[in-house]
DNA sequence: CTGGGGAGGGGGCCC
DNA sequence: GGGGCCCCCTCCCCA
């Protein structure tokens, strides 16, 4: 059995992880006030659609229009803000969300109201783990969601809580309420039969773990609320402590029971999805989905929605499979993270963005960070130290409220996952928190720039907050900003500041043509041409005219038969470097001269080998991290910066 | 597969 | 300091 689907690799993620290491930034449109629409519905991505009821009134669900790599972001959740004490009377909490800072519940986010929230209030939860594709972080104070696979065409976005955010809800949800299982009275005992009948039948994946047999029940527990791999086994256990209790609660509830008693969950039933589109599973479908078990059973697909979690009876979300992602220590960076991507999907956080090699790179003017982004535009998943991050980013998308919403639409189910009240919020030390589960490890999750640089007299907010004194540096006694994201300099902060939109994914300037948006004016200006059709640049040679300055030279070579990429394999000359890159893939890797002696992979370039043979391949090489830097020499190996070096 | 054009994005310099 | 202009780079599309 594998669990090396993109997946598992992000399944160790934390908060902070996603925040650090996702890919893509997809901010919200920006809401044109002539529309007569709520910010609710003209806040959505270009590459998203909504899907509507039968009658268009109603917004039924989010859709991809294209497809969208895994680790894309989106966000931030936006809605009113209400503190515990300042929740309207009348409020309907089906929409809220709960945004903690060190351990204690700080604010609401509710999404209810369609002038103030954005689109994201309109994202499905996800019925299993097998149809999610979001996962929701709260990221310094906002919520973000992030995608943990890649979405089709047409795929419905379907989200549910991180593996943090899901453990602050219920521990401040639950508290001291649920029996804990670890007490193994014969309450608990009974809880874990009756979990264990219903959840975890059939489980080959705990069978095949070498833990205790008595144990083995609240592993398959655990694994049923989507954790898997090698996590430690007393954290694992711990997680799923945790799981029954949530199911319990739900269980509960759902039942009309008080919350502790045990429950007997109902029997499987057979149903399609066809039959009860929207009606919500358990986590069995976990189990199988990432164990790859799919002989497995699915059973309780007849449990009534609100048991599966998604909308409580009394007020939004109840979090009863929460668990997706372990929060190990034992982070793996997403070593492959790196699907194809549209255009939509602007290059973005690049942490720390120094050189995978730094100490052996040639000092060399030319050879900039930038070069690691690989020749085809993607970024590198980053290697991250933890002390350097982006933490809530710079700039909040505008928001253009005030318009009204011509279909209302504030009837859950339908609706994203939000984080209800259920319970008065509990004390912090109610179950018994694993380290890992340590207030202090909630704090991290929560309030990323308290958590990240605790050590480091680097400035703790994000880029451009408020606060920001931006980080100085003295470079031949010229005075550099340094963006705190990617630590590139810059000699004058504007144009740092206009480089940080690379990070936050603001792009201020948009096209009142085609709705496009861009970070720069120039940028707009230069796209308007487009529509215009007008081509300033004219060829003295050819009188042929271009829209920009920059094809205009690319074609002037055409004249001048200057061809300044080479190809060093064959001496064949290109106008323009792409040309180069493509036809240098048609040379096998048996024409690269540059062989490594131990493992037989070849390079183009001398200096590709000399870093394979230093980096990665005395390593152990199933490892993802160094498959990361195996990625790294390769992309380096075919770079134009390669071929800048001398032999 | 090659070659040409179109377009977008990042960043430096100057006003 | 902010904005505008310009250049370079990269990628995509298509013939």
């Amino acid at each position: 059995m594998k669990l090396e689907s993109p997946l598992s690799d992000m399944s160790t993620w934390r908060e902070v992880d996603f925040a650090l290491n996702c890919t893509y930034i997809v901010p919200d449109q920006v809401s044109d006030p002539s529309f007569s629409l709520p910010k609710a519905m003209t806040s959505i991505p270009r590459n998203l659609t909504f899907d509507y009821s039968a009658d268009n009134e109603q917004v039924t669900g989010v859709f991809s229009k294209e497809y969208i790599p895994q680790g894309t972001r989106f966000g931030p959740l936006q809605g009113d803000l209400y503190t515990k004490d300042s929740v309207p009377k009348e409020a309907n909490r089906k929409y809220f969300w709960r945004i903690y800072s060190a351990g204690q519940l700080q604010h609401f986010i509710d999404g209810c109201d369609v002038q103030k929230s954005n689109w994201m209030r309109y994202v499905n939860p996800a019925r299993c783990l097998a149809e999610q594709n979001l996962v929701a972080c709260q990221n310094g104070r906002d919520v973000y969601f992030y995608t943990i696979r890649p979405v089709e065409p047409k795929q419905e976005l379907l989200v549910w809580y991180s593996q943090e955010f899901a453990q602050r809800l219920c521990r401040t949800s639950l508290g001291e309420v649920m029996p804990s299982p670890s007490r193994k009275s014969t309450e608990a005992k009974n809880h874990y039969v009756s979990i264990e009948h219903c959840i975890v039948q059939e489980d080959s994946v705990a069978a095949s773990l070498e833990i205790p047999e008595e144990e083995k029940k609240e592993m398959c527990v655990f694994f049923s609320c989507g954790q898997y791999g090698n996590t430690p086994y007393p954290e694992t256990v711990s997680q799923a402590k945790l799981s029954i209790s949530v199911l319990q609660l739900i269980y509960d509830m759902t039942h009309g029971l008080p919350h502790t008693s045990s429950p007997t969950l109902p029997p499987t039933e057979k149903h399609s999805d066809e039959e009860h589109p929207k009606q919500y599973l358990p986590q069995q479908t976990f189990l199988q989905d990432r164990n790859h078990h799919p002989s497995l059973p699915a059973p309780h697909r007849g449990l009534p929605l609100h048991l599966h979690g998604l909308y409580g009876h009394r007020e939004g979300l109840v979090s009863s499979y929460p668990p997706l992602y372990s929060h190990s220590r034992h982070l793996q960076p997403p070593y492959q993270f790196l699907p194809p991507y549209g255009p939509h999907y602007p290059r973005l956080v690049l942490p720390s963005y120094s050189p995978p090699f730094p100490s052996i790179i040639p000092s060399r003017g030319s050879f900039r960070y930038s070069s690691y982004l690989g020749t085809d535009g993607v970024p590198y998943p980053p290697i991250a130290p933890p002390n350097l991050l982006p933490v809530s980013l710079p700039y909040a998308p505008s928001s253009q409220g005030g318009l009204k919403e011509l279909t209302p639409n504030v009837s859950p189910p339908r609706g994203a996952p939000a984080t209800p009240e259920l319970t008065p919020p509990a004390k912090p030390d109610s179950y018994h928190p694993s380290p890992e589960q340590s207030p202090s490890s909630c704090e991290e999750a929560m309030n990323l720039s308290l958590a990240l640089n605790k050590s480091s007299t680097a400035p703790r907010n994000g880029p451009g907050h408020k606060s920001l004194p931006y980080p100085l540096k003295k470079q031949n006694g010229k005075i550099k900003y340094e963006c705190n994201i990617c630590s590139k300099t810059f000699g004058q902060l504007s144009n740092l500041k206009v480089h940080l939109r690379v990070h936050s994914g603001e792009r201020p300037f948009q096209c009142h043509l085609c709705k496009k948006s861009f970070t720069q004016l120039a940028h707009l200006q230069k796209h308007h041409l487009v529509h215009t059709g007008e081509k300033p640049h004219e060829c003295q040679v050819c009188h042929k005219r271009f829209s920009s300055t920059s094809n205009l030279k690319t074609h002037l070579r055409l004249h001048s038969g200057e061809k300044p990429y080479q190809c060093k394999l064959c001496n064949t000359k290109f106008t323009q470097y792409i040309h180069l890159k493509l036809h240098r893939r048609l040379h096998s890797s048996r024409d690269r001269p540059y062989r490594c002696a131990l493992c037989s992979q070849t390079f183009f370039h001398r200096f590709s080998l000399f870093i394979h043979q230093r980096s990665c391949c005395l390593a152990n090489s199933s490892s993802p991290v160094n498959v990361h830097m195996k990625e790294m020499v390769e992309r380096f190996d075919t770079s134009q910066e390669a071929d800048t070096l001398t032999e």
